[in-house]
RNA sequence: GCCCAGAUAGCUCAGUUGGUAGAGCAGGGGACUGAAAAUCCCCGUGUCGCUGGUUCGAUUCCGGCUCUGGGCA
């Protein structure tokens, strides 16, 4: 029987952060982030991670724990997360995750692995150089013959995951979307319960991401990112494909003034809770506590409360 | 005051040799199994500034008007 985890997921600014450490204030618990920009360290103010008052003396994983210059993927995050979540189970704690990162989200829950290969690895790099050369067609010809089930499904444009479906088969000889089909049988790693915030009305969480983008850059963004490129960071580096940072990186360059790049910032960010909640809607069993007009967060407390005890927890 | 150019989708603009119109961006929806704050897909009816005229038919041609740029005074 999997063990019970509880998760606190929804769009940016939808306040995960609070509500996660008001739950784990009442339940014993501890805070495993899911999110892939606040997992490097340097990037407090533009990701928006917790700070040091924010956690309110819970003890918070997986932030800050990662080196800018390293690229962490899904897989890497899975792995350790898992260690982290059952190493809280093991102390009797409440694991609580919090986080709007889906595929890191399902990867944990559902502890499936991934179809081998490497983010950074010389196979991936050859299939670039290929893609470069030849354009995709040669490579989706490729990939019909030793796996027509993901070149079926994947469009033409999707040149990331039809290089992807071809790393797959040549680092592992099998086909990734025969892997794909064998996961989606296992049962998941973790009992998971859902808590998804969002907005009644879209116009709210707009000027919600308004108001903290706002706030970020008084806050200093822009020496962070000065600070991140001061570094070494290089500028292709995954953390740097943040939203916040490889906009104020223009500003930096002088190609761009900072109101351009905050509206740039604040449209990014938009779309992105977009895309979030069209990621969560698919969550089976998520309970949705839906935000009219502000924040109201005694209310949240109280139907998560309702929530976790109906799923048996204390 | 005169001359020239423009006025078309929320924004920037294209176009119709006269048969009521289409891109990009924005917006909406969706996908997502080792880059995921990434990446990719789908969705476009709007008094074609207003008003007369010519015409079977005008957003398109002609006149007037209004507004916005630029120039001349």
């Amino acid at each position: 029987m999997p063990e019970k985890i509880v998760c606190v997921v929804g769009p940016t600014a939808s306040g995960k952060t609070k509500l996660g450490v008001e739950i784990a204030k009442r339940y014993h618990g501890e805070i495993v982030s899911v999110d892939s920009m606040q997992i490097y360290r340097g990037m407090t103010i533009g990701t928006a991670a917790p700070t040091p008052e924010e956690m309110e003396g819970i003890p918070h994983h997986m932030v800050a724990v990662a080196d800018p210059k390293e690229q962490w993927s899904a897989a890497r995050y899975a792995a350790e997360a898992t260690a982290v979540i059952d190493d809280i189970l093991a102390r009797g704690a409440l694991p609580v995750l919090v986080g709007g990162t889906g595929l890191w989200l399902d990867a944990v829950v559902r502890g499936h692995g991934f179809a081998g290969g490497h983010a950074g690895g010389a196979v991936r790099a050859e299939l670039q150089r290929e893609l470069e050369a030849g354009g995709i067609e040669p490579l989706l010809a490729q990939l019909r013959q030793v796996d027509p089930e993901s070149a079926e499904k994947l469009h033409p444009a999707d040149e990331k995951r039809i290089l992807r479906a071809l790393e797959v088969w040549r680092e592992t000889g099998k086909a990734i979307s025969a892997h794909n089909a064998e996961t989606k049988l296992l049962p998941p790693r973790y009992d998971a319960v859902y808590i998804g915030l969002r907005f009644a009305d879209r116009e709210d969480q707009r000027k919600l991401i308004d108001r903290r983008v706002d706030a970020m850059v008084d806050a200093g963004l822009l020496d962070e990112v000065r600070a991140l490129l001061q570094s070494g960071l290089p500028r292709d580096a995954t953390a740097l494909q943040a939203i916040g940072y490889k906009e104020f990186l223009g500003v930096l360059d002088g190609v761009k003034t900072v109101d351009e790049a905050l509206s740039e910032v604040k449209l990014r960010s938009r779309q992105y809770a977009k895309r979030q909640l069209t990621w969560l809607k698919h969550l089976p069993n998520i309970h949705w506590i839906t935000w009219e007009k502000e924040r109201d967060f005694t209310r949240a407390i109280q139907i998560s409360t309702e929530i976790l005890c109906a799923e048996g927890l204390r």
